[in-house]
DNA sequence: TTGATCCTTCAATAATCGTTGAGATATTGA
DNA sequence: TCAATATCTCAACGATTATTGAAGGATCAA
């Protein structure tokens, strides 16, 4: 998946407010398994219409997905949206600058070796 | 340089206005001699003003930075800013996630031999 | 010092965003 | 079917953000 200029906005627009990034933070810690619309508003702190709103946002963003699950729709982290937009700031926006790319490769080499469920929640 | 919460969402609101996102890739392909405020406004179409105030905007979310040489006033990317950006992203946003530091290790592994100087605008 | 250039700041306006609360929709179990 | 639960949608309001044009420093050359 490769991000264009305009998913790259919305992207970012995403998550320049708290409570979108504590959202997505929490569905990246969350995994696959995902959580509930409520769960998660609770847990950010979110009324239950700001939750919903704030979750669409995200979602049309492309940075979660979501499912039904019975009475509960079911938010998850969407991985494949979240490394498009690491790679579109590295290289399209950053034109892959050794000084910006060297950190990045310092974080992947940490981590690159594990699979999901066993990283901490700093890596 | 690492970043906190607060600053990574002064940074993603940044990059959330086409303009302003457009200004820092035009920065940082100039490279560290950098432009000045009118070249930058020309490139990106703003006028004198929106343009001195979105480089501002850049500024001050530590994206970009400014000194007087004359009568002009030079812009260039802040790197170090820049990194703490995908860095922030990687490991505070995303919890270090293999699905989202593979794409990251690659580009970084594409660009981390190679001189700034080198670089083309696509890595 | 004067005039020109480059850039910033300010105030006013328009546009976008976030929150709230009320009501609508979907799903389940009795 | 009915009531309960979980979530979404909508309209209204206030807050923040972007744009514009006019006015105000800073710097330089003559």
């Amino acid at each position: 998946m490769r991000l264009e200029e305009p998913q790259a906005l919305d992207a970012f627009g995403a998550l320049s407010q708290e409570t979108r990034l504590r959202m997505v933070q929490t569905l990246v810690q969350a995994g696959p398994d995902g959580m509930s619309a409520g769960a998660i508003g609770e847990s950010v702190g979110a009324s239950s219409s700001a939750g919903s709103f704030h979750l669409a946002h995200l979602e049309r963003a492309g940075l979660i997905k979501s499912r039904r699950e019975s009475r509960s729709i079911i938010y998850t982290a969407n991985f494949e949206g979240l490394a498009a937009l690491v790679e579109f700031l590295m290289r399209d926006c950053c034109s892959g600058h050794p000084e910006i790319c060297a950190p990045a490769a310092v974080v992947a080499a940490e981590c690159g070796g594990r699979s999901g469920k066993e990283m901490t929640a700093n890596c």
